[in-house]
This record gives C-alpha cells, structure tokens and sequence, in this order.
DNA sequence: TTAGATGCAAACGGTTTGCAGGGAA
DNA sequence: TTCCCTGCAAACCGTTTGCATCTAA
C-alpha cells in the first residue's frame, strides 16, 4: 500500500467537484478549478476579500462575484463550510471530512483552536429523538480567552 | 412567600440594567429603559430592523443609532444575547439567565426550538482544562428539517 | 453648565445583482 | 451556435459614524 501525496488528495477532490458538477449541469470552467486549487492550497480559516486578494496577488483575473458564485457551489457539494463566527462577514475552510471539528475563538484577537469531542455527537443523537428532527448540520464554538492565573 | 409578577420580574431587570449604567457611568436616559421594556416585552429573537419598526408603530421616537447603541449595553451587562444564525444580520434575544439554553435552526423557514443538554458543560470544561484557556460564552446551533417518515 | 446621548442622514463594507461580452458544450 | 458563466460596477442592506442638538447630572 502506497502512501497519499498532497497532489493525490487534491485529485479526490477535483474528482468530486467535477462529478458534482457534471451531476447538476453546471460548466466546468477554468476559473472554478483555479479557485478550488486555491482554496485547498490554504490552511486554516479564510474570507472572500482575502481569498481575492491572494489570487490577484497569484495574477489570476477574477472576479469577487465569481468567488461568492463558486463557494456556493462548493459549500453544496460539502468541499467547504461556512462559518458565521459572531462578525458580520463569513468565514470558510475546506473541509476535508477526515476530521470534523469544532473552534474556540479568542476574543482579542480571533485567533481559532480547533478541538473535537464526540459528545457532541450524543447530543446531537438526543435532540433528533426528542423533537423528531434531522439535524444536517450545526455549529458549535467557544468563546474566550487565555486561563489567567492565580 | 408570594408568587412573582411579570412586572416584579421586570422590575429587577430594571434594577440590573441601573445599576450597570451607575457603575459604568451611563447616562440613565429615558430612551435607554424605554428599549429595554420594549425588549423585555418581546418572546423569541429579533433583530435591530424589527424591534425599531415595532417602536416607531408605538409612536416612540428613536433611532437605530440608538437601538444599536443600547444594545451593545445591554449585551455588556448580560441582559441580551446576540446570536448570528448564519444570516448577514445579528439576531438578539433578552436572556433571563432563568433557563439557559441552545437552539435548533429549521433550514427551510428559520423556526426554532429551544433545548437544554447539560452534555455541553462537559464539554466546555474538558476544553477548558485541555487548552488551558477560559470560556466566557459560547454558541451552539443545529440546523436540520423535520424527520422524514420512511 | 457641560459632557454624554440622541436623531438623522450619510458613510461604510460585505454581499448581491444587472449586464455586456466570452467561452464551454 | 447557444446560453451559462465571467468580470466589472452599481445596487443592496445591515451596521457604523459624523454632527448638530438636546438633556441628565
């Protein structure tokens, strides 16, 4: 069994937006594997105007309405999540599906700790039995500061 | 021991936010309990647009400067929460401190329930003492649909 | 008396929309 | 060739800011 390259995963992934894609009728344009490549060359979290920025500064043409056009796309087919982090502009990160995680957000500065406990699981699990509902997705984070000492 | 009013219970909502406006050395303006009452008389969320146009069809004069001016005082001294539901618009809901609680989102028309899992202190703390950091608040939304029958 | 609050309207900034031109199918 | 997609710029809309006026202290 042979090891994944960085160059493999991002296959998948092209893989998934291309039949995802293909599966809705939309074009498969040049401009939306650019982004997709971009987007997956980021760490951590991003935002549209930044996103903009860095592919200008990379000399690619584009458009901010492409941008918001194409993460739509890409928030439906589950290669992206939204984040809504108590700020008036949304923030995004790919999303691999290999480590669900929630955040913890440092007041000051934004700054973002990304933790997972499975018991959020069990929660999620209870609420769809008490009201009968279908949870798709949720949103859980924390908000603080450094542990000050005594 | 006699059985507390709604208007007792406003009464010491009255006083808490008083009492923050002495201390923080805020004007005590009619306007700003006028907000407050108004605030206090409503169920549910709502956001700035809603509650100014609700007051100006109380003939009260005011402001949205105003409204969010006195929200963010009301957030301070823990009388409103805001929550940002993953629209582009804050949503605000006056917290009794009574009843602690998280929300399920339904995605098609924005309904929500309100539910209580104490699972979500565990998880708090645990994130606590792992990160060494502490939390102040936190933000924890589910959203889904009805389950469908099979 | 005076510094903080208010109402109004303009400014701000992230997001959405309209439209002419371009390119995937 | 068709019509979906793009870039550009203007519009949109929730929120913030500037300023003249008012008023709580």
């Amino acid at each position: 069994m042979t090891k994944k390259t960085p160059e493999d995963a991002f296959e998948a992934v092209r893989k998934v937006f291309t039949e995802y894609l293909e599966k809705h009728g939309h074009r498969k344009t040049p401009e939306r594997f650019t982004i997709l490549k971009e987007i997956f060359a980021t760490e951590g979290h991003f935002d549209i105007e930044t996103l903009y920025i860095r592919m200008k500064n990379h000399k690619y043409r584009v458009s901010r309405a492409t941008l918001y056009n194409t993460i739509e796309l890409l928030l439906d087919c589950g290669l992206v999540t939204k984040h809504q982090f108590g700020t008036n502009y949304a923030q995004f990160e790919k999303s691999t599906k290999l480590r669900q995680h929630d955040h913890f957000i440092f007041n000051d500065n934004g700054d973002v700790i990304e933790f997972y406990d499975p018991r959020i699981e069990e929660i999620r699990t209870s609420l769809e039995k008490t009201y009968s509902v279908e949870v798709t997705n949720y949103s859980l984070t924390f908000y603080g500061h450094p542990r000050t000492k005594k």
